[in-house]
RNA sequence: GUAGGUAUAGCUCAGUUGGUUAGAGCACCAGAUUGUGGUUCUGGGGGUCGUCGGUUCGAACCCGAUUAUCUACCCCA
């Protein structure tokens, strides 16, 4: 029989131990930047139970949830069951349905709903507002492609029981001190769904607004033509579109944007308050000042629009070949409501660790040290040469230095050429003549220089 | 769901109008070098050319189907 072909499921991947630490780089700022802005790390499981889930992402992201068949459905004792298992999985084939009876749990397809559960399950343990960080894989049944995968990390930051817009200013904030760190320059769009409601009104078409929303969010794609093209076929109305170009078509600064705005929103409340909203976010954040990331209103932006009700941010790197985004978020003034939790405001940010890695390898921006794990490797030579090398490893250890022996007595050639393919920076040589001496051979890989110290000196330069 | 591209050694890829025994680089193993790696040299192991079928005297190459994978649309981190 032909030995099977290992392969893992589309759209994941491993992850090798050169991969990992370069993840754990990126994790590690992030989680550093969340701590230092007084958010509180929490976990979910991996799956949840199907109606937390559904119904929460639109349609489309219902057709993306990896639903999980229920255990041992062949161990069902009743007949009855047996018969509407049989039943269900019928409807499956012919149609997409949700049937508890064969699947009653589902991957959870992102952190803002498990949050929001995860809130309302546990209210009265938590102090509000409650700022919450979470860094864990989600799964979504798409198509991979570039900068897409089924299988993907998500650092999510929320505040959750407060309405304060300092609270948005915090995470352009957070958004810039971890770009800043990955030394990696983008640009946070920022838009507000009132804004958007706002615009959906004065030209008459407030039913409208996502269809609206959704054209002018292609603008960058399929230009001013496509855009009225698109909403004259979804049945806007000619005069709406005719209202709608001064503001599809500008182009400059964000006080003109603004004074555009102002004077096409004066007669929408909330289109008013949405510029307000803005403006202080981008008032705050001029006054305190961005290391690196520059803030751009764009009222094209028109993500998440199922649940966004406030600000909406969107990152995107201003270098490299990846063109979505790799960092986005806004606000939801109703996120637990669906759970039972009435009037809980929470807005937050969501980083897509597996993108900015794509975009700092394409860059190779990663600090010397991260790739550094073992300093010093001890040759063995094995019998009372071996042994003295495994105890002096043990001090070596206590003292804070990672090092390691090599475990086989093979041939040093073999100890040397692991060192070397390890990257290992020291090499302790210790034999006969060392051991009598109570010294340790030390060799600098990269100098190729070596020289007998004693077991202080070592642990000296090593640290 | 729609539209393209690709599939040859562990990896990255060559392979002429269809022609005899399918190649390179990297990686791996051994030796030159029995207490010294990276460079070099020599030798070695590895492939039903994704799968199935068709055309042909003859197919890695042409045709069809199928599977996998990548890219774009939709949507999204």
């Amino acid at each position: 029989m032909a030995a099977q072909k290992p392969s893992i499921p589309k759209g994941t991947r491993d992850f090798t131990p050169q991969e990992m630490v370069r993840r754990n780089y990126i994790f590690d700022t992030i989680r550093a930047v969340f701590r230092r802005y007084g958010y509180l790390p929490i976990e979910t499981p991996a799956m949840e139970t199907i109606e937390t889930l559904t119904g929460k992402y639109g349609d489309e992201g219902d057709q993306l949830l990896f639903k999980i068949l229920n255990s041992r459905p062949h161990e069902a004792r009743d007949e009855n069951q047996k018969v509407k298992m049989r039943e269900a999985f019928e409807r499956t084939l012919e149609q997409n349905t949700n049937t508890p009876v064969l699947t009653e749990k589902a991957l959870r397809y992102d952190l803002t709903v498990p949050f929001a559960r995860f809130v309302v399950q546990h209210q009265h343990e938590i102090t509000f507002p409650f700022r919450r960080y979470q860094i864990q894989p989600v799964w979504r049944a798409d198509r991979p492609q570039k900068g897409r995968y089924r299988e993907f990390y998500q650092c999510d930051a929320d505040v959750i029981g407060s309405n304060s817009l300092l609270n948005e200013v915090e995470l352009v904030q957070m958004i810039d001190d971890a770009f800043t760190t990955f030394d990696v320059p983008v640009t946070v769009k920022i838009n507000n769904r009132k804004i958007l409601s706002g615009i959906a009104e004065v030209i008459g078409e407030k039913e409208r607004i996502v269809t609206i929303t959704v054209a002018i969010d292609k603008l960058d794609k399929i230009g001013i033509e496509g855009v009225n093209k698109e909403l004259g076929e979804n049945g806007v109305s000619a005069s709406a579109i005719e209202k709608l170009q001064p503001l599809i078509a500008f182009t400059g600064d964000y006080a003109a944007k603004r004074e555009l705005l102002r004077n096409m929103l004066a007669g929408s409340e909330v289109g008013q308050k949405g510029i307000e909203e803005v403006d202080f976010i981008f008032a705050k954040v001029a006054e305190a000042g961005l290391q690196s990331a520059t803030v751009e209103l764009d009222i094209t932006l028109a993500r998440g629009l199922n649940y966004y009700t406030g600000a909406i941010f969107e990152v995107k790197a201003n270098v490299g070949s990846l063109s979505s985004s790799i960092c986005g978020g806004g606000r939801y003034d109703d996120l637990t409501g669906i759970f039972g939790l009435k009037d809980m405001s929470g807005v937050g940010i969501s980083f897509g660790a597996d993108r900015i890695y794509d975009v700092l390898n394409e860059l190779n921006r990663y600090p010397a040290d991260v790739t550094m794990s073992t300093q010093l490797l001890f040759i063995n030579f094995g019998d009372e040469d071996g042994n003295e090398a495994f105890r002096t490893l043990h001090k070596v250890r206590r003292a804070g230095i990672a090092a390691e022996i090599y475990p086989d007595a093979a041939k040093i050639q073999k100890q040397f050429k692991y060192a070397d393919a390890r990257q290992i920076p020291f090499v302790a040589v210790i034999g006969e003549s060392e051991r009598t001496a109570g010294k340790v051979m030390l060799k600098n890989m990269q100098s190729g220089e070596q020289e007998l110290v004693a077991l202080d000196e070592l642990i000296n330069r090593l640290t």
